[in-house]
DNA sequence: AAGGTTTGTGCAAAGCTTTGCAGGTAAAAT
DNA sequence: ATTTTACCTGCAAAGCTTTGCACAAACCTT
């Protein structure tokens, strides 16, 4: 027998009084008798009442719901800030549904629309790579949903975003990398459209320049970030008349393919090449050698953009707000020579 | 200005039609005319109308959403078998709400609590580690909402569960390094409550009595799965006067813990100690040496949990099934020597 | 032409909660 | 004794959808 939820109406049935009466006790309005709003309040504490987050969201048209779109799940980046955005969220009353555009803007749109058709609250969004156009969010801001880009952001101008510097970590990873002997130092990174991938791009030309270093056109990769590709980017890099002595990678799991690649060919890390990464993956620490790594505040990046979402949906209106968070890099031994 | 979502009323009102008749219509109710049918669904359509899923929700006492706790978001495991669980879901028009238990009993009657209330239509839990009271599960039957196990699992009587066989595996991996020259194989596992700690522990043992090795008693260690007191209890191995030159893990993030205390110490993998894990973490093919490991059919658990829920949810009541699927060893460097 | 079908449309209730307003009773004031 | 006041309580609508039932008009039958 299916045990039916408790309602206002059950309650307000066993005591003889009406729907409103109970509902008003229990959010102990003046005008209720001080005896009868005890005997209530009794009564739902005993029968565990719970009102309806449907009809509640009915009523107050809002879900209590925030969408999360990651490129994927697996990644501990990702992983990690969505657990952060789960604490913020999660004290202020809030739900949050998970979904994964695995990289594809296709099902990026897919995403956006199905949470859109939920009403969910708010959405929260990290841009999956091949994602070059805007027209889903800006549907978004059309419904006045509140929209959060945080890594990967686009529409910069309207929406709030949660970033790093991405172009003085790449400065500084360079520099670090010449003065650890490095004097052919590749980037390989992604797509072109993306923030991210500009923004280190920029920094590494200014880490280039800034050392003296002339930038060897072949030694710039534009590829995408799974590391099947990565790896062949990677293999045409090796076979170079020209190989580099160190290459930067725009984010761990690139550097990951790279580690294998270079081990087949029987190089030594760092010792043939430094290598240096994003991100600061966990298992930056257990790989050989240890990778060196820009390591993001990803709890915080969670955090910050859960609260940007809530500020929004106090205020009741769109807020374009830009929160740049501090990285630190983390130098292992993938990067140093002695 | 927020721009409402279109309603039946809306489309009513400018076709001058009853909301009902416009509801039959969207549905090709026999019974309303066809040119108007065509004209309402061609008004629908240009509005974008989708039907508010609080108002379905409220009325067919269902959400459409199925919650999922576990333990943790940031291991390959769970992610990758939550992801199998979206794709099954999704195509059957489900949303999934994922809360993390981090690993307490605590937080995970929380999370059963929370995502009661919020009347989802179906539970998919993998067990925390230190969850060993039923009670919040007993009452997610209570509510006559469909339950699934995955993995660790409890209630095996009345609930369906998606498992491995966790003992013929423990027992293979374990005669697996005995015939790579092992003859003191330690495990080091988990808190005694849990089934899959009993199961592999049991056929640890069994593969121990097959190939005719003795139980050191000190090599048969219960610990929590974290990584932290899993390298305090290998150091401990490590120390003994009896060193194992084996060591199964009961998962691979213990072993990656146990990789980093041998390292310290400047032991050999796999010339002075071998090892071998459970799970199968993405990250087994990229430490050094390559860990061997029982590669869960993680796509395959998710699929099988999700497939369970809706047919519980199908046939209106509780189903109790176990569906038990296949692991496969990988064995790589960390458990060979030649 | 009158009764019987067929066909098409709308009313209203149910699902659950909140809240403005009306109404009732009893006590206090005149 | 009558009016006023204060104090409680309940009705009904709104939020959105589905669906059983009633009703109306037009057609057909005899």
């Amino acid at each position: 027998m299916k045990k039916k939820r408790v309602t206002l109406k059950d309650i307000a049935a066993e005591l003889k009084v009406s729907i409103s009466t109970v509902s008003r006790a229990l959010k102990d309005h003046p005008d209720i008798d001080k005896t009868l709003t005890k005997k209530i309040k009794a009564l739902a504490q005993k029968w565990n009442y719970i009102p309806n987050p449907l009809a509640m969201g009915l009523l107050r048209q809002q879900t209590q719901v925030i969408g999360v779109i990651v490129p994927d799940l697996v990644t501990y980046f990702f992983s990690s800030i969505i657990s952060g955005i789960e604490d913020e969220l999660q004290q202020a009353g809030y739900y949050i549904i998970i979904s994964s555009s695995k990289e594809s803007m296709e099902k990026e749109i897919e995403c956006v629309h199905n949470l859109l058709n939920l009403r969910i609250d708010g959405l929260i969004v990290c841009l999956a790579q091949d994602s070059n156009d805007t027209a889903h969010f800006e549907k978004v801001l059309d419904h006045d949903v509140p929209l959060v880009f945080f890594d990967r952001v686009c529409l910069e101008k309207k929406v709030s975003t949660v970033v790093v510097d991405n172009v003085s970590m790449a400065k500084d990873i360079t520099t670090h990398l010449f003065e650890n002997g490095a004097r052919k130092i590749a980037h390989i990174t992604g797509p072109k459209h993306l923030n991210i991938v500009k923004e280190r791009t920029e920094g590494y030309l200014k880490g280039l320049e800034q050392v003296g270093l002339l930038l060897d056109k072949k030694h710039l990769i534009h590829t995408d970030l799974s590391p099947n590709n990565a790896a062949k980017a990677i293999r045409g890099l090796l076979s170079l008349p020209s190989r580099p002595d160190a290459i930067l990678g725009v984010n761990d799991t690139v550097i990951f393919a790279t580690m294998k690649e270079i081990k087949n060919r029987n190089l030594k890390i760092p010792k043939d090449i430094l290598l240096a990464g994003f991100s600061d993956e966990f298992h930056a620490t257990v790989v050989e050698p240890n990778l060196t790594s820009v390591a993001h505040p990803t709890h915080d990046i969670g955090r910050n953009a859960a609260k940007l979402i809530l500020e929004q949906i106090q205020e009741g209106r769109s807020i374009q707000k830009k929160i740049i968070l501090n990285t630190e890099l983390h130098v292992r031994e993938s990067s140093t020579r002695h």
